[in-house]
RNA sequence: GGAGACGUGGCUGAGUGGCUGAAAGCGGCAGUUUGCUAAAUUGUUGAGGAUCAAAAGUCUUCCACAGGUUCGAAUCCUGUCGUCUCCGCCA
């Protein structure tokens, strides 16, 4: 969320930076307008509760001193302004809770480094790593190759649940497991993380702290429970929120976390994208990183974070480019996003396997995450940054199609041989 | 699921209708003192909003949250959420 301070003294930044991202601006002239009136209903909001105030305590004074006539004409004169308060409370609240809907609806201001333009043509590629395998046969994809050697099995998904769901099985489901442990021992041993597991089911309060409320309700699996619980879409939403609410010290900063979750997305209007294969579920694990980042360092973290998440394909020897996503294509909340995309045979391109993203302090305004410097300063808010380290189904496939052999069977990369119980290959 | 207790500032913890944004202690910050460390001592120390060019100042809101009673609420009433204890149940 964007601080009503910084839209009101920024207003044509804002507008250019909204219309860079595709985004109607005729909010702000609305913003203008509710700012105005915000203002000056808590003026004569404050006024009056301070002849109250005022009014009260000699009501007081003169009930103690025996006074009662007096006492009582200045009940009546309170009861008046009571009055007249109600009517400016309610005005108050309405102009403060459209004001914040309207905020919270507004995207992030991208960084001034971010490529302008519409969408992901735009995109600008930073570099390249590794040289995608030269077959001497026609590579398969994951969803022939895996259903062939019997680790992978769509159609029963479908019969048990539905659509967008997947079945591992025996070196398949082992592989999933590896990479979650090789991922997670490389971010906590290598690079600093700590890990965490936390919830897979989070309230409105957090979905609203990492931007998934209120635009993106339906993007979500709701639980049918009073409390308006939901599946979450990745731990980027309770790992981030982890601290909301908090005042952190500035000597504790930064915080990495790598949490391991399943991710749940109802991928609502995705419909004929990506329908084949593991690509695109409604469930899907992943390994995710965020750091809770002193401003002044954000953009520092943000390129190792990018980089920590590079260093899981690296190992796996698997080629990948790394792009600065565009104004047009960047996430809500993103101030910068770097993808890493990693090479498929099979669709002959790279393939977006993690987003890792510098959010400032969008998010942690949302959830008032703020922290203090030595010398008691005032408090400030902390910048959040998240990233996959890294999607698991999608290395999953990238490990299938990349590693495949000409007879069908998968070699398993070296470093995950261990996490494999010694296995060499698959089929 | 049943019964009970409780929710106050960074922490501990006073406060049952006006003089309490909140005692006291701890912690933090600034200073003084003392070979160093430690200790002692003095002062200071919550957050949001409005006003203001800015600072200062002034005003206002906030004692889990939302309502209500009252001229006046941390204090009384109702609801919600959360924590703890005991019983039941369960992995």
């Amino acid at each position: 969320m964007l601080d009503l301070h910084f839209v009101r003294e920024n207003l044509d930044a804002v507008k250019a930076a909204l219309q860079n991202r595709n985004f109607p601006i005729d909010s702000l002239e609305k913003f203008v307008q509710l700012d105005t009136t915000r203002r000056r209903v808590i003026g004569e909001s404050d006024a009056i509760n301070q002849q109250r105030n005022h009014s009260s305590k000699e009501i007081g004074a003169l009930v103690q001193t025996g006074k009662k006539d007096e006492a009582d004409a200045k009940k009546a004169e309170v009861a008046d302004l009571k009055d007249k308060q109600n009517e400016l409370e309610h005005q108050r609240k309405k102009v403060e809770a459209e004001m914040n809907d309207l905020l919270s609806h507004l995207p992030n201001v991208p960084q001034t480094n971010v490529p302008v333009g519409a969408d992901e043509s735009a995109n600008s590629e930073v570099r390249r790593w590794g040289t995608p395998k030269e077959f001497d046969f026609e590579p398969k994809d994951h969803v022939d190759l895996g259903e062939a050697l019997g680790i992978l099995d769509l159609e029963r998904a479908t019969k048990i649940t539905g659509s967008r769901f997947a079945i591992l099985n025996g070196a398949g489901a082992r592989l999933e497991r590896a990479l979650v442990n090789f991922m997670l021992d490389i971010h906590t041993t290598e690079h600093g993380y700590t890990e965490t597991l936390p919830p897979f089911i989070v309230n409105r309060k957090t979905l609203f702290g990492t931007n998934q409320l209120p635009k993106f309700e339906d993007d979500l699996f709701h639980l049918k429970d009073e409390r308006g619980l939901a599946l979450i879409p990745t731990a980027e939403v309770p790992v981030t929120n982890y601290h909301a609410d908090e005042i952190l010290d500035a000597k504790d900063l930064p915080k990495c976390f790598a949490a391991y979750s399943p991710c749940f997305r109802s991928e609502a209007g995705s419909y004929g994208k990506d329908t084949r294969g593991l690509i695109r579920q409604h469930q899907f694990e992943k390994v995710e990183l965020v750091k809770l980042s002193l401003p002044e360092n954000s953009n520092d973290e943000h390129e190792k974070l990018t980089e920590n998440a590079e260093r899981i394909l690296q190992l796996l020897g698997l080629p990948y480019r790394t792009v600065v996503l565009s104004t047009g294509d960047m996430g809500f909340g993103a101030a910068k996003t770097y993808d890493i995309e990693v090479w498929l045979p099979s669709q002959n391109t790279f393939r977006e396997i993690s987003s890792c993203s510098n959010c400032e302090d969008f998010q942690a305004r949302r959830m008032n995450l703020r922290f203090r410097r030595a010398g008691g300063a005032k408090l400030e808010f902390v910048h959040t940054l998240n990233g996959s380290g890294l999607a698991v189904g999608r290395t999953w496939i990238a490990i299938l199609e990349n590693y495949q052999q000409a007879d069908g069977s998968i070699q398993i990369p070296e470093i995950l041989q261990s996490y494999m119980n010694g296995l060499e290959k698959i089929g």
